[in-house]
DNA sequence: GCTAAACTAGATAGAACTATCTAATCGTGG
DNA sequence: CCACGATTAGATAGTTCTATCTAGTTTAGC
């Protein structure tokens, strides 16, 4: 699978910057409300730039994004998953998110999540389902290390990811953490009740 | 507060069929994907009438939709949590969003959640706020009568309701119902791991 | 049944969005 | 250090979107 092209050094400056300002842009709104234009206005990159880069328009540029933003997050779960136990990786992973909440004054939400609730474009809903599988998997391989069946480690590595981008849906639309720390806080009664 | 004023049976009429379309279409594609001219086209109603019927535009129309949607699912779940236990109303609702995702063939999720993802308008998140609340308090309240604590049977209502959103988000993103299925098993945990 | 108000219809203006095209600039191998 | 491919820039075309405007139709009260 996908050895990347090489790229100039420039282009990879340009492609992070497009990629950066794409992702903000839609966990602040979507995929249809994250236009073109202000994904070139926040970058800083011209319009002509983008085509270059990603040739089949926004629907390469959506889910380049979402992929990306993605692995970013998985990555962070399995490091941390692989270095505490399933309870407090889980509580710093719900941390992360009342963090990037806060940072944004609530304006953004999950950048794989949000997307994904409005997307009618199907290269996006298959990057999201890659994403929301990648993290389940990480989940339910340490929810078995500490003796969960399979069945049930992968029903609560699910419920932990809906939990998730439920929670920072609801936390953003009230404006308010509660729903995220609300959720937290369910995530580890849940993570409890079901252990071996 | 707001008494309605009287319409006409013509002019309710058209009312409705605009708000029927208007909900499928933000349970499909969010606030920015719905557009005014398929509003219009889904519902048969000529654009001038809609502009009648709501005077502040797509924000009006847009704002009035996500309360009703919010006010139906808020009834059939009060109606439920009076008749039967918290579980059972729970594995009800739960069951009603399998249903809702299954007959659009995935293509609809929640006509409160979807649009209030990717909502930069204040109107539409004040709606979906409220809703999201009285969802909250009815569940809450359900909770207390079971003997859990006020501060429990809160953050319960909360990470309920956020674990239904996102697991219809994460469902028709997977096209699939197991996100769903999976969802009412850990809703159940949640609820019997609280009990009192 | 007639009149006035409420309602509906469809055309249209103006803005925004995606995508394309041509010219100019950069930077790296020979 | 020069020449050529790779990259970038900004203008532009064609859609689609929201909102408005004017004319026509229906409903309800007297």
């Amino acid at each position: 699978m996908g050895a990347e092209r090489s790229r100039s050094r420039r282009a990879d400056a340009t492609r992070e910057r497009l990629l950066v300002a794409t992702e903000e842009l839609l966990a602040e709104r979507g995929s249809h409300g994250a236009g073109l234009n202000e994904v070139c206005a926040r970058s800083g990159v011209a319009y002509g730039s983008l085509y270059h880069q990603f040739p089949d328009g926004k629907s390469d540029l959506v889910a380049t994004s979402v992929r990306r933003s993605g692995a970013a997050i998985g990555e962070l779960l399995e490091v941390l998953l692989d270095q505490m136990p399933l309870t407090e990786a889980v509580a710093a992973m719900f941390a992360n998110g009342i963090a990037t909440v806060e940072r944004s004054a609530f304006a953004r939400g999950c950048p794989v999540g949000t997307p994904a609730a409005t997307g009618d474009d199907e290269s996006l809903r298959a990057a999201a389902t890659e994403v929301f599988v990648r993290w389940r998997k990480a989940i339910a391989k340490s929810a078995r290390r500490d003796g969960r069946n399979a069945r049930t480690a992968d029903d609560l590595a699910i419920a932990l990811v809906s939990l998730y981008e439920g929670a920072l849906l609801v936390a953003r639309t009230e404006r308010s953490t509660r729903p995220l720390r609300a959720a937290a806080w369910a995530a580890a009664a849940l993570v409890s009740a079901t252990a071996s």
